[in-house]
Parts: structure tokens; sequence; C-alpha cells
DNA sequence: TGCGTCAATGCAAGCGCTTACATGCACCTG
DNA sequence: CAGGTGCATGTAAGCGCTTGCATTGACGCA
């Protein structure tokens, strides 16, 4: 027969095997400490409410049997999870990591646990996303940039769910961000590109589908040669890659084959410029003397590669913490529903020179 | 009365304000379908047990609702959370980055979410993160090195989670893991330093305590030593500092001011390696030409300073899927008892020179 | 036509916790 | 000393889901 295994011997029906491979509960210390589950929980949750006496007692029983409380369990019945989401696009790159840690830092001293999870620059991943993190019943949510699927927003909007944008800070955007406004800040760094004399500009762009940062600072450059009275169309040259050094190199090498050359290159990115000075060297291209190059973020290697690289820079940290009080507010009920907007500071070094001819 | 707002005027008793801030539920789905909650959970973990036409049916109110199961109900009934979770010391430190990058790939091809949390370097901290992880139901955990408090071990055991070392290879541990012998990978740089004739050693190392990987590097270099009849103690300067370029930096301007001077200065990674080049070329001093420096790692920058730095490759990605790989294989019962090590290899570039006066 | 079979679906018992409410007890007040 | 007060604790009803088992009904076969 199929079924006759079933405890029909009177054992208990409770622990299968006992202590071995079972995961203490709420009731396997109520027990033992000759109380409650209530006054265990109690004990875990808010222990003011429980007389020390039997709170000692039951913590030490909490200690001997390792109990550590079913997190889903505890969320079923509590309805809060106090865990936030992040989804960066990817852990590789240092910006993200940096400002992450920020706010991870942030929500620690909120007694609140961070999930991360990354989209990979893909829309419909970072949907997919959105809805684990939500399912995972976190509380509030970090999302970088504005451009994501519809869907996206409709599921964050159904379900209440407080978030904030960072990395950015669109004047046009209605939603909650923190961050700067990457257009205007590569705009100013174009105009001090441009007051260097340069009028062939070879950019480098992040790919800009699904990624207002790199959309935005490629309209930046744009702006800034129309306010000079130049022609983007036919006086910027575009290439767009992916996210790497390497892809940097290859880039800047394309760049350079072209008729007439660009004198500057100005990339979206450090890493991006970090390849394309290393091809440059390579190359035996001379920085900045015959072509100079920017960047944008001002990570660590901005200032350790040699020459120096002129650059953005961009408070990482603080949006990060930022990012982390807006929601902690949000979460709270306090109506932050201010935007904030982050100053940015070009840092002029040694990559950008003169053009040539110029001086 | 207290208790007179009990529903006895025949409402429904279920929805208090149907659509507006109500998360819908299975049940909502399953009314709303005409099916049982029963099926509507087939429908979605073992869609090919319920017919295609109730499915699509299903779906539909699915997609109308926006439903999203609650996963900590989810959990609780289903016992498994195929969830896995990772701790790392930091993100900010690429090699993580990079590892954990190629981990999550493999688990999401499995269709596993992972649950990221770091430690700061701090033992205790980590042994809460296991505990906030294990709570929240991760199936398996990757574990950075071997040091950690004797409770956190007493935790998996006890919950007998599956677990996997990454990051080193230590033959004398019991533990699985899965990485490269430290130890043996520094001693293998340290001969070649040797054998360019440095017998005056710096070594910059980071901070030791909770961090085995550090140690064992710090170990390699003095195995060397003593292998080539030096003395640790007499020969080698010791400088422990935190993570960062600028810690690299200062570490190696104070070993610079030492007399003798060391010919070397040995990097326990990349980025204080590449601060200590940083700091060289500051103060003027010529690397390799005065001064050797070498990292450990093999992160990007370390192609990209000049002169690109000698290091130790190692399989970041290769670590991160492997060990993807053996969670998944010990979740399924599959006995892969066997620790793996993963081949480094020394990459030779520019920073290491012949000892001044060896020539 | 009657019966057995089997696929599709429903029923209902929990999973481990929190919490509103009930209970019991010590103590205080008039 | 009866009755009230308030604190510490217990009782038990779910939270939203999965899943073993029961039920249903369509179909094939004798």
């Amino acid at each position: 027969m199929i079924s006759d295994d079933q405890n029909a011997d009177g054992s208990d029906p409770a622990s299968p095997r006992s202590q071995d491979d079972m995961v203490p509960t709420l009731e396997d210390v109520a027990r033992r400490a000759g109380v409650s589950t209530a006054t265990v929980s109690r004990c875990l949750n808010t222990p003011e409410r429980v007389v020390s006496d039997t709170r000692k007692r039951v913590m030490k029983v909490v200690q001997e049997l390792g109990y550590a409380p079913n997190f889903g369990a505890r969320a079923l019945a509590a309805r809060r999870t106090n865990t936030f989401g992040a989804i960066i696009p990817t852990m590789e790159n240092a910006i993200f990591a940096r400002g992450l840690q920020a706010f991870q830092e942030e929500l620690g001293l909120n007694g609140i646990t961070l999930l991360v999870a990354s989209s990979s620059y893909s829309p419909e991943l970072e949907e997919a996303q959105i809805s684990a993190l939500i399912a995972r019943g976190a509380d509030a949510l970090l999302l970088i940039g504005h451009d994501r699927t519809r869907q996206s927003y409709a599921l964050l909007d159904r379900r209440n769910i407080p978030y904030v944008v960072a990395w950015v800070f669109d004047p046009e955007m209605p939603r909650l961000s923190i961050g700067f406004d990457n257009r205007k800040a590569m705009q100013g760094l174009a105009a001090q590109v441009l007051a260097e004399g340069h009028r062939r500009i070879g950019f480098i762009s992040a790919e800009r589908t699904g990624n207002d940062r790199a959309r935005d600072r490629y309209k930046g450059v744009c702006d800034a040669m129309r306010a000079a009275g130049l022609d983007p169309d036919a006086d910027l040259q575009l290439i767009e890659t992916e996210y790497g050094i390497g892809k940097g190199a290859q880039a800047f090498e394309k760049l350079m084959a072209a008729t007439p050359r660009p004198t500057v290159v100005m990339c979206g990115n450090d890493v991006l410029a970090a390849g394309a000075l290393s091809q440059a060297r390579r190359m035996g291209i001379a920085v900045p003397g015959e072509v100079s190059i920017t960047g944008f973020d001002d990570v660590e290697i901005a200032e350790l590669v040699s020459p120096a690289l002129t650059t953005v820079h961009v408070p990482h940290r603080e949006m990060g913490r930022g990012a982390a009080r807006l929601l902690l507010a949000l979460r709270a009920g306090e109506g932050t529903r201010e935007s904030v907007e982050l100053p940015v500071e070009i840092r002029l070094r040694e990559t950008l020179g003169p053009a040539p001819g110029t001086a």
C-alpha cells in the first residue's frame, strides 16, 4: 500500500525528527520558556512591554535554540518588512556601488535592510525586478533614472509604493528625484571645451536607449555647441558603445580614424574616458597636445590616470544618503515631495587643453 | 459598543475598500476568474496542470489586477524561496562586484533571486547579516573567506543551510570553498620579486583581522622570503591600512620615509597599489627605476595605470559562476563536496623591475 | 447503459508569526 | 474589605499562499 506510512501509530504528529534538522519556531521557544508565543513575540519586538524576569528567560532560550524569526511569516502577519529595495543598472559600475553603499549605511542606521537587484540596463528586466522586490515586501524603492516601462510605473502606483528616482534631476519630470541635471552638467563641461577653441568634437556615449542619463549628457553637448553657433549634426561625431574600458578604447580608435580628426573626445563617463586615454597612449597620440579627452562622474580612476582626467564631479555619497532620507520620510508619511538637485562641479585637470593650432 | 462594526448588514466581508489601496490577493484573482485559489496558484506555479482555457482566463485577471504573489506568504506555505544570499565585505571593491555579477547571472539562469548584503569587514555585522538572510529564507549562501564568528558557523550548521566559501582556497580548511590559494599566489609573486634582486621589501596590507585573504597574502610574502634565506622580521616592512587609493598613497609615503628605503613595495591589492603608484609619481620617484610596485587581483585599473601594474590575475567571473553551480548542486542534494581551486596567473607588467644597483 | 479511470478543479489545513482583545492578578482607594 | 485600576500575559484569529486529498464529470470500454 502506498499510504500506510501515515502515523497511525499514535506517535506525535508534530515534530517529524525533533531537534535534528527542525528549525526552531516561536512556539518552540515559547514552550521551552514556559510562556505563550505572544510573550516571546513581544520580547523580540517590544521588549519594554515584558517584565525583565520573563524577558531574560525567553532570551536565554532564544539563544540556546538559535532561534531566528521567519521573515516571511513576520511580514505576513505584521504587514511591513523594514526592507527597502534598490535597482541599479549594474553592480560593476563604481558610481552606483558608491552611492548604494551610502544609501545602505543610512538605511542601516534606521534599522532597515536593503535588497539590491540589478537590471543590466534592460527596462523589461527592471520591471521584473520591481515586481520581485514588491512581492518581497519592499516598503520603498530606489530607482535610477526616469526611463522605464509604463507598466513599471503603473505597478508602483497601484501598490502605492514610495520610490525615488536617483542619479538624475530633470526639472521637467514630475517624479520625486534626487540627483543632478545631467544635461546642464555636460553642457557646462562642453562650454569649457569650446572655450578652449575646439570645434570638431568626438563624443563617446553610453548606449542611450533606456538610459536618460546618457541621453541627457549627449543633449548637453549639443546644447553647448548650438549656443556656440556650431551644428551638432555636422561638427559632432558620435559613437555609442557599451560600458567598459576596452569599449572606450575601441571607440577612441575609431574616432581617430576619421578625417578630419576631432580635436577633443568627450566621453559619457570616466570609464570610457579612461579607455580612450589608454588607447591614445597606445597610439602615441599626445593628450592633451594632439587630442583632449574629458570624462564624467569623477570616479577614483579619474585622478589616478595620467594625465589626470578632466571630468565632472558628482556627489555620489550625498545622493545615496539623501535618497535614503527621502524614502524614510516618505514612508513615515512626511510629505517630502520636493525633488533635490545636487550640485556638480567641473574638475579641470590635465586632459583638456587648447585645440591644436589655437595657441 | 465597541464591536458593533461587525458586518451584520450582509455586506461582503472581504474587501474593505475594494480596488483602492488594496493589494490584490490570490483570492481576489480567484473570485474574479470564477475559480478556486488552488487553481490560480497552480496557474502560477505548475501551469501544465491546468487546462489551457482556465489558465488563459486566470492569467487575464492576473494581468488586469496587476497581481503579484506575496513572497512571504509563498515562502511560508511552500517552505522554499528560490532565493540565495551573498554576503560580501563591501560593494565598493570591484573584485567582489564582478564576481558577484557572474554569480547572479548564473543564478538568474536558474530562476533564483539573489539577495546581497555587505558586512563592512565586520564579523559581528556579518553574523547579523547571515541571520537576516536565513530569516529571509535564503536557500543557500555565498560567503567570502573563512574568517567569521563561531556563532555564524553554528547558525549555518544548525539550520543546515548550504553555503560555499569563495575567494579562497585553503587546503587545510574543511569547508567547501571555491577560489585560489592566496598564500601560494602571493608567494609566487614574491618569489619573482626576489628573483629581481630585491631584498628590502615594503608591504602594504589590507587590515588582517577578520580577513584571512589579507593574512594569507602577507604570509605568502614571508614564505617566499624565508625560502630565499631572508628574515621577514628584519627585511620586511609592513603597513596595514584600510581599503582605498588614498590609503595606499599614504602608506607608500610612509614607507618611502624609512631608511633604508625598501626597493620594492608589494601591495595586498591593486587599489592600494594604484594609490602607491600615484603617490610615487607625485613624489617624483621612478617606478620601477627606483622602486618597484606590485598589486594583487588584476582589476581593470591594473592595466590602465602607467606604468602598468605587475599583479596577480584572479578569475573573478569563473569564481562567481562556479560558486553558483556549487550551491545549486548542493541544494539539489548532489553531493558536490569537493572544494575547487582556481588557477591564478602572475601578470608581469611594468611596475616590477630589478632592484636598483642589481644590474 | 453502467462502471472504472483519470484529468481538472475545489476544499481546507496549515506554514510561523503579530496583535486585538480577554484574562488574571497585585495593588490601591474609599 | 469590596471594587476599581492597570500591568503582564495568554488566547486565538488571521496574514496570503501551497498542496494533499476529495470531488466532479467526461470519456472509454465491456
